[in-house]
DNA sequence: ACAAAAGTGTTTTGTCTACACCCATGT
DNA sequence: ACATGGGTGTAGACAAAACACTTTTGT
């Protein structure tokens, strides 16, 4: 057992307050001065797809740290929830949104996909103390707008490469300044996993409203993929797929040109076959 | 902004002891007693592949709760150590293994694969206090025998079913009682990540040594999925996916039969096309 | 009439599967 | 000689890409 000493009390040397043993679950008491504090935190990496462009909701902070820079939402873990319980709660808070009940399939409620996405513990990824933050993805509909604390400034629907993009600035002239602490890695990740999710899953409905065309639902693909994809092989390919769609017999001219079949999310989770994402 | 009444200082209704705010990360200044205490530790499902089958670390508690039984082996995260760090070092101490360091590819140090798997953080999951764990993955080749603590009767490698088994008994009379805390949980989630990146990952050469042979490598394969594959097909298929293997021109015979050549493990991280699991 | 988007059919190309068959060693 | 595992060839099933073509609306 290398650089094991014995059986228990390292860390003695950082102040003797925390008794940092290795073996913690084979009966350690409850007693608060034996761990060291940690804040425990839910970030929110809150995906739509708005104008053909996948978008992340951000939140402006009012203060230092990162004053008036841009952040992913997010907050404290009460002390009587789950981890997936508060990233409910600050989804809720933030865009009012429900989360889509997993006994309710298919997901006809219009309600969000929600899904822990990784753990961030970098001790020095917040300046003011150790702060351990669960990121969980959620993936929306095309919202109205952003209410966040009744100030409209202070929260909005950008553009993920905008949000990423570390020189020069935003379309309105807004300025493209990092995220605040590791959030710029949050939301890669975040976005990364949407990527390669919905090639496997059913996922990409979560980012259509209960109705919804074939087209719609091809958009959704090509905003996050950022890529084109043949309307022809993309019809027969998602159509064709048991349990992705089911018709609900309606049509719609919404898009313009030949009405097309309303659909809603099918039962299955899993597609089979994938969805093949294109090439670089 | 449904069921949200200001900016602020929620939860003054569990007592007053906590600010719960939405808007941590708004500007919150470092104050111990502003933030809920949660203990942060990380569990490790280390998985192997001995004797045809899938295995994982088990080791022995020695104290209430759960005591006698089996757990996974994990630890407290120290207040200076990343998670991924406070991850190497309990692999380190229960297991010897180094964790391969993801600058060296090939992964040629015989160094074990490690990875985030989820975090858990019920608030009954440990009744002694809040514990949010940071579980990750380890992905190791064939070991001796565990050595944790000296003791030999603390830790062992266990077939994952026997391990998620909850009624009967083990192969020699040893009890099959459920893992502790959400340890079960965990280890599905471990190896269900695991059974699903073999097939779009080179991970599975995580489970071999430094050179291997197509043979070995299928072994790992069919014990991970549990099925039996078409050596022909197999071998094909793996030695014809670019960046996979590399021969290093070496033969062997300890499989018996005509001597097979040795490989490395690749530089490629990602399969393309991936290995196909077969239907259930 | 025309544009625009929805769908269908067909050809080509490639990959997976199943299995016949040969190769090189140990006993 | 024969068992054992390693490795190659090949034919049929199946899926994907590319694209010609038809359908049904709005203007």
């Amino acid at each position: 057992m290398p650089g094991r000493s014995g059986p228990a009390i390292d860390g003695a040397d950082e102040g003797g307050v925390y008794r940092q043993e290795d073996d913690y679950d084979r009966g350690m008491p409850y007693d608060p001065s034996a761990y060291p504090p940690f804040a425990v935190t839910v970030d929110l990496v809150v995906l739509t797809v708005r104008r053909h462009s996948l978008c992340a909701l951000a939140v402006r902070r009012g203060e230092s740290p990162f004053q008036g820079r841009w952040a992913l939402p997010g907050g404290f873990v009460r002390p009587d929830e789950d981890l997936t319980q508060a990233a409910a709660r600050e989804l809720s808070e933030e865009t009012g949104l429900r989360v889509h009940d997993p006994d309710v399939v298919p997901a006809q409620d219009n309600g969000a996909h929600l899904e822990q996405l990784a753990t961030y513990g970098d001790p020095k990824r917040d300046p003011r103390m150790r702060v351990v933050s669960v990121a969980h993805l959620a993936l929306a509909p095309d919202l109205p707008a952003p209410k966040a604390g009744g100030d409209a400034n202070s929260a909005r629907w950008a553009p993920v490469e905008e949000l990423l993009r570390q020189d020069g600035y935003g379309r309105d002239g807004e300025q493209a300044a990092p995220l605040a602490f590791d959030h710029a890695q949050i939301l890669a990740d975040g976005v990364e996993r949407a990527r390669s999710k919905i090639e496997y899953s059913s996922l990409a409905t979560a980012f259509c409203p209960t109705e919804f065309t074939v087209g719609e639902l091809r958009r959704v693909y090509e905003a996050v993929w950022g890529v084109a994809l043949d309307p022809r092989n993309f019809h027969r390919k998602v159509t064709g797929t048991p349990g992705f769609l089911v018709p609900t017999g309606g049509t719609t001219t919404r898009q313009g040109g030949r009405p097309a079949q309303l659909f809603r999310a099918g039962g299955a989770t899993l597609l089979n076959p994938p969805m093949l994402r294109p090439e670089v």
